[in-house]
DNA sequence: TTAAACATTGAACGATCGTTCAATGTTGAG
DNA sequence: CTCAACATTGAACGATCGTTCAATGTTTAA
């Protein structure tokens, strides 16, 4: 049977200037218009390649995932000694929140406005599952003192704490405090381990 | 002059319901019709009384920071001896979160949903500054090691660290992440004190 | 008692939302 | 070459958004 014109775009590239739309804005404040405007596309094209609003922002999550969260911790701490890694990891947050200080982070920009939706919930819920399992896997491999928490508590904490750097820094006018908390963070794991 | 007749509603009571919406709604999700729906009232009245929906908002923030900030910060501080109102405040934290483990803070919804709006994002960042300076307050009253981080940059600390754990708690399955956050904080700052 | 000043109600406004559809263009298998 | 299968465009849909307005009721100073 006849097959039809290709797509004259990139479904890859247009997700991802989607993702960077909901990010920025949020996914109330994003409207299928930005989204056209941004994109260039027209209407239908979004809708027949991605579904809607609700199915693109979820496919918005899912890249967010494999092309920020993943690169920054999953992969950093599959290739570099556990203390390397987490070394880096605290870096590159620095680096990205002295870059783009108000942009925060598109899992708790996802975070702060669900509503009863419980696919999108579990979507959020199990990146975060998978950035604390990383974390943890990072400091199970390192000695600490007895009196630390458990790589487990410290990999909660830390998330916590890297998604309170990101909320926060999306309103400071003074770019510091969310960078003091994660390079505070940074010596607390340091003072707990045993050397 | 004539004076009309008074209010039929208690506008402090209607601003307290409002506020609980945007709380658990987000801004962008809360219409109008749900504002009237929640408080009975008809359209023109709210407009009368408080004049818009993004002034409703503002006034709900200064609201939040009056009945909720306020009495487990500022109140809590001014009124015990520092290291109980550190106490204090872990304690409450985690109660509340444990109370409505979803809610997460009504600063960290609205700061994750700004947009170009210097109003709003200057009055979400003057509580946070508000929240900062109680903190350091309490902290300044305390003795550290020498290696501990400045009363200042623990406060910085702290505040990140709780909206973290209200945002990562509105998403979370199990409530404990946020909670562990929470208390290995709260171990950090004994750690260290010099006893 | 009268009339100006206020509150309340509910319908209605224009705008914009997310979504769909009809019309047209483009491709490639048969 | 033909035509079924796809893509693209832009207008249009109903719904809902935040907001306003006309109509009516209620109060109190004069």
């Amino acid at each position: 049977m006849a097959r039809g014109p290709a797509k004259s775009f990139d479904p890859d590239k247009v997700l991802n200037l989607a993702m960077v739309e909901f990010w920025k804005r949020g996914y109330a404040a994003t409207s299928m218009s930005n989204l056209r405007d941004v994109t260039g596309l027209g209407a239908k094209s979004l809708y027949d390649t991605y579904g809607g609003k609700r199915e693109l922002f979820l496919a918005a999550l899912d890249r967010y995932g494999e092309t920020q969260v993943k690169c920054m911790f999953d992969q950093v701490i599959a290739t570099l000694p556990a203390d390397e890694a987490l070394e880096k990891i605290f870096q590159t947050l620095v680096k990205i929140h002295r870059r783009t200080p108000h942009m925060g982070c598109l899992l708790g920009v996802a975070a702060a406005q669900l509503e009863d939706d419980p696919d999108l919930r579990s979507a959020i819920d199990q990146q975060y599952v998978g950035i604390r399992a990383a974390l943890e896997t990072a400091l199970g491999q390192l000695a600490f003192k007895p009196s630390a928490p458990s790589p487990r508590e410290m990999a909660s904490f830390l998330l916590v704490l890297f998604q309170g750097a990101n909320l926060v820094g999306r309103v400071d006018q003074e770019t510091a405090h969310a960078e003091t908390a994660i390079l505070t963070a940074r010596q607390l794991i340091l003072a707990w381990r045993t050397d």
